[in-house]
DNA sequence: AATTTAATGTTAGCAGTGTAAACATAATAG
DNA sequence: CTATTATGTTTACACTGCTAACATTAAATT
């Protein structure tokens, strides 16, 4: 005999929609079957959600603590360049393997971050743990490292949307030259990839 | 006096969804809306679109040649690093200002570019585009200009992601160092910062 | 030129969606 | 023990993508 009342239904919702999501697209997901999934009425949601953007944002927060923790590597002995591209590593492997999840991280799911306090807050922390990161590295300027955390955020979040296009295509296609070749030997060898593209980064 | 058919209605549903999309990001975008638009009747574009994903996709083929053409560079002229920045640039540029629709172009809404081969036509022509540039720069194998290519495609594609979020939460906040100050000097001297990130690429 | 065929449009309708309003029940605070 | 608040349910509305059956016109064939 079941409760009137569930007893933890929100984080049942969020650990459903994050499973949902990953799995066939946040597009996909309906605030009613996810209900119907936690055998809970259809509306019950709604008190736990203001709006289907809400739960994005649930699901997009519990992604970018999923990201840091890929990301994070012990900060206390001295960070090296090969731990930096580690780092990009990771994050590129997160990305492509959590596409669905990612795309709710960074398209246009959720508009404003700042509407969702805990959501601006994970977001912020991955960023703080690569800053940590480039902080240990070199004695940079508060300045130089944001810059350089930037540039290589950039480069990473790039590189996943770009591998990720050319590999559904790829699926298709098999030729000797060109891009999908290419980002195929890219994402066989990110580490050596990264390795290369980070030394412009590191002496500057 | 209108006649029973309307003689225009793809191109006119593709423009009107092209202006749609972009205003108010293509999940609000209906296809009732679409038609009531072009004062025609709810079911009509069916006859010109299978199914929502392949008015998504004609969107996101416009979206690639519009693309293409802001990227265009003169090609019977040798180019120089500094159409490279340029090409750069511009890039990032429509990125920022068609977000919604380089959203649709890059992002989950359409899942496979094979499917539809004007997409994947006007997409590998964007890109065939950047190869040339390259190709006129260095004499370079072919392998080195694909790689060049992925990075440099990167590189921007992943800035434009980048910028976009951090300006959205910009918007909000207004502190001295960090991320937000850091995307904003970035992007008023996109130039100079591209041109310094191409340095890596060029003599390799 | 007449007729068949294909392209393009309409109407009606199904199953599914986000969300609001009014109500029911249970947990908690006073 | 009672009042309040949190949480869940039912009902309902306006909207969506999409299908099937039918209507009209343009194009192709004879």
């Amino acid at each position: 005999m079941k409760s009137y009342h569930h007893g933890n239904l929100k984080q049942e919702l969020i650990d459903c929609a994050c499973r949902l999501c990953e799995r066939d697209g946040y597009t996909k997901l309906s605030i009613r079957s996810l209900a119907k999934e936690s055998g809970v009425s259809q509306t019950a949601p709604y008190r736990h959600f203001e709006t289907k953007e809400t739960l994005y944002a649930s699901v997009a927060t519990e992604g970018f603590k999923k990201l840091s923790k890929a990301c994070h590597i012990d900060a206390n002995k001295n960070i090296t360049k090969k731990d930096l591209v580690k780092i990009g590593c990771r994050y590129i492997e997160f990305g492509l393997k959590n596409a669905n999840t990612y795309d709710l991280m960074f398209g246009t799911a959720v508009g404003n971050f700042a509407e969702y306090p805990e959501l601006l807050e994970s977001a912020n922390s991955t960023y703080e743990n690569m800053r940590l990161s480039f902080s240990k590295l070199a004695s940079d300027s508060d300045e130089v490292i944001a810059f350089k955390c930037i540039t290589l955020w950039s480069m990473v979040h790039g590189l996943v949307g770009i591998l990720r296009k050319v590999q559904v295509v790829g699926d298709d296609f098999e030729e000797g030259v060109g891009p999908i070749s290419t980002a195929s030997i890219i994402s066989t060898n990110l580490e050596g990839y990264l390795d290369k593209a980070l030394d412009g980064l590191i002496q500057s």
